[in-house]
DNA sequence: CCATGTGAAAGCGTTCACAGCG
DNA sequence: CGCTGTGAACGCTTTCACATGG
């Protein structure tokens, strides 16, 4: 009945099509550096690793910027996923918890690339207090609230021990942050209006057990 | 038509079970060590953060380990989770790449707790072959086939830059790796028989970025 | 009586196959 | 003619609802 809009329709896309969005992009970047000025499905697909019937499904959730007969225009293709991403949009970033982890995110150069910013650094240890973590410098913990008000703070990495991670969680939300991507090794619970992503080390480990177990039994018959 | 053998069918798990059975293991060790004997699905799904009725499917797949009217036994259940995943076997792991991430990897507790031990390290940079990462001491790629040979590894992490780690990976399959996780921005491919997962830092901060605009388009009407 | 284990239903995601358009 | 965009088919996952059994 209500007659959609098009172009400019900010419909939800469907999970799945967000999260292979970003590799699409980095695949469309990568080849407007070769000057590849206009790609086809089959292509965006290898570069990407999935099925090109994929690839055209995805895209068609973004609206028709591809040419029939010929491919999707590089430039047009990586601005509209870009647009759609939020990467046009700046997120500031803060990262709890400075141990060889929260170093290592301190220190990764991929943030300013597309439009995200470390500007603050916590952890609760006063021997870490001080201390330079990629650009910034590392506050106290109690510090937090502050900081991620007067820093416009939306997005959160939580690098702590899982012990303290929940109620870190619960102040960051409290003071203002909608995005966290959680690398402690415990379930945490957030608000519904807040997204949470984990990346959990052992638990990759544990699944790539698995299926090593499972080759080592089909190869002995 | 084939009678299926019951409890020591070693048959294929669901993809979705695997990824979620490291998380009922991690709420069961935890409850182990806070003494509960037994626990209900709806406990362990609160505890995992999942639907009551997943983790009943998901364990029935086990065989049948739980207790009418009482829950599952912690110990038991434990102990089938475990085996499922092959923590009883021994992984010997190698990491690739050697800088920030590569050395919080090699620091990182939890290998050992779960039958995965870190063997070796690699990189291809001089001045950090002689370096200690966690408890080995870097080495020059040059000896990769040799080591990965002698020590047995086979789970791998490349930490190395987007570049080099298709090359990378291609030597490590040759030499017998069969479980990889990379954490280099680039779609990687490995034969059918090997286990390719990734962890991708800037992906999940742009699929954050996506939900985080919808919430402030969907906040301002 | 209570919680498991499981068919059945509903919901998503992927893949196929081809109509349609440049 | 070639490649996109898409309806339809298929398969996997989640959720429901309840029969079953300790």
């Amino acid at each position: 009945m209500a007659v959609a809009t098009k172009v400019t329709n900010p419909a939800r896309l469907p999970e799945a099509t967000v999260s292979r969005l970003p590799i699409y992009l980095r695949a469309l970047l990568e080849a407007g550096d070769e000057h590849v000025v206009t790609m086809s499905s089959d292509v965006l697909a290898a570069r990407a690793g999935v099925n090109a019937a994929q690839v055209r499904k995805d895209l068609s959730h973004l609206g028709s910027y591809g040419t029939r007969g010929v491919g999707y225009d590089v430039a047009l293709l990586t601005q509209q996923i870009s647009r759609q991403l939020g990467l046009t949009h700046e997120h500031n970033v803060a990262i709890v918890g400075v141990g060889n982890l929260g170093h290592a995110l301190g220190n990764y150069r991929g943030f300013a690339s597309r439009g995200f910013r470390v500007v603050a650094a916590f952890d609760n240890d006063p021997a870490k207090v001080g201390e330079l973590v990629g650009e910034v410098v590392v506050r106290p913990l109690a510090e937090l609230e502050e900081v991620v008000r007067s820093q416009s703070v939306t997005v959160a990495l939580i690098a702590t021990p899982a012990q303290g991670a929940q109620e870190v969680v619960d102040r960051l939300v409290g003071a203002g942050v909608t995005s966290i991507l959680n690398f402690a090794p415990v379930v945490l619970s957030v608000p519904p209006q807040v997204t949470l992503r984990k990346v959990d080390l052992a638990i990759e480990l544990q699944i790539l057990g698995y299926y090593g177990l499972q080759a080592m039994l089909a190869e002995s018959h």
